[in-house]
DNA sequence: GCACATATTGACCAAACGGTTAATAGATTG
DNA sequence: CAATCTATTAACCGTTTGGTCAATATGTGC
């Protein structure tokens, strides 16, 4: 020891660009959680590495250290990112205004399985944190509130439809409906999920509304 | 060096009981699987390591590696045995004679349901297998010949209750009302796992049956 | 009771990980 | 243009991982 030994980039070893301020912070902050984003699809949550998302966005993972304290910090801003995006359930307000309770289940739930359909890689993800959610009690909370709201939108029209036709059977309530509906939802995602290529939406629509006598 | 930086077990520093035959080959390897199962449960699939298994079964890791060669090959032995005992679906002789279709399908969608709500960490278990087969062909490739198995016990019984009632709507076919089924049944999965609690089979069943005006 | 196959252990190794830090390049400000 | 702040890099550290291996204990056949 006494003279090397000392740590950080050897001067004469370097190549031509190095340090300096090139993009804002918000920039740098959004090109890494992209690349966290793209990490964690190919390679899952728990596959996901500092060191990958940083060779990824193409810089050390050292300014991933330095963006995001830690690694869990990145991937709560990562699932945060995931939650506002996928957006476990948006009602659009042409849905919203469709008059009959029953086109208007009808329609979101035509919606919900294009959309399945069409972004089965986001989804996946989206189960992946909520598989890493039994084991993290954060996590699991934050996915939880977002379910609970997505049902909550089924069952404000499910509760519309009994209203104007009650007897339907005998214990068939608003919530249980709900309940019914949101977990077709979630069995066309896990299909979709596991085999994209046979998942056909409109095979799917014509047998639920021929077993619901929608005409 | 010269005489010391031999590896193995040091004879003065050992305690008393050491190696041996003790239990035959296939007591221990299933003794190793069941505590692999358990640290899965616990830690999840990606959390599993051949080290925690090896304290979970009070062994060495390197009995771990001396009865599977690698943890791929562990791994590999676990998805057998979770499929094997999970079994995606059985369809018991009693279910089986039952004569109309229609409550043979009912019979058996009271009895998947009953499975999942008992059963949620094999379950979950089962979806984490999934979500890695996402990353691994052939992984992917046993996990789908096993949901194919699946859908198929479910086509023949809708494809029979279409035979008896065949006018239920233009697009309603066999194979839509089986993946609908499917579809149904792997929600309840889903749902069963994220919140066993809100989990009412009773509910659900009585939704669907009456969705389906079976009185 | 000795040879031999089989189990079993702990030490060891290389690789990868999350995290910290000294050095430094560039922008900002006075 | 010098001081200062921010962004960035590579080296480094401690820990954990999958895997290998020599040593060793135990049963089996002869």
């Amino acid at each position: 020891m006494g003279e090397a030994a000392i740590r950080g980039p050897k001067r004469e070893e370097r190549g031509d660009s190095m340090p300096g301020r090139k993009a804002p912070e918000a920039t740098r902050r959004e090109q890494i959680l992209k690349a966290a984003y793209e990490v964690a699809l190919t390679k899952g949550i728990d596959g996901l590495t500092v060191r990958a998302v940083g060779a990824r966005a193409k810089l050390s993972h050292g300014l991933v250290h330095f963006h995001f304290k830690s690694k869990a910090q990145l991937v709560s801003a990562l699932l945060d990112w995931v939650l506002a995006t996928t957006a476990v359930l948006h009602v659009p307000a042409v849905i919203a205004h469709i008059p009959l309770a029953q086109d208007r289940l009808r329609a979101l739930l035509r919606q919900e399985m294009d959309r399945l359909a069409k972004e089965p890689r986001r989804i996946r993800l989206f189960f992946e944190f909520w598989a890493l959610g039994t084991r993290h009690a954060p996590t699991r909370a934050r996915i939880s509130a977002e379910l609970d709201r997505y049902r909550a939108a089924f069952r404000t029209m499910t509760a519309a439809m009994l209203d104007r036709e009650p007897a339907r059977g005998a214990g068939v309530t608003a919530d249980g409906l709900a309940a019914v509906a949101v977990s077709f939802v979630n069995g066309c995602a896990v299909q979709a999920m596991i085999d994209p290529a046979h998942f056909d939406i409109e095979q799917y629509l014509a047998s639920v509304e021929g077993i619901l006598g929608w005409s």
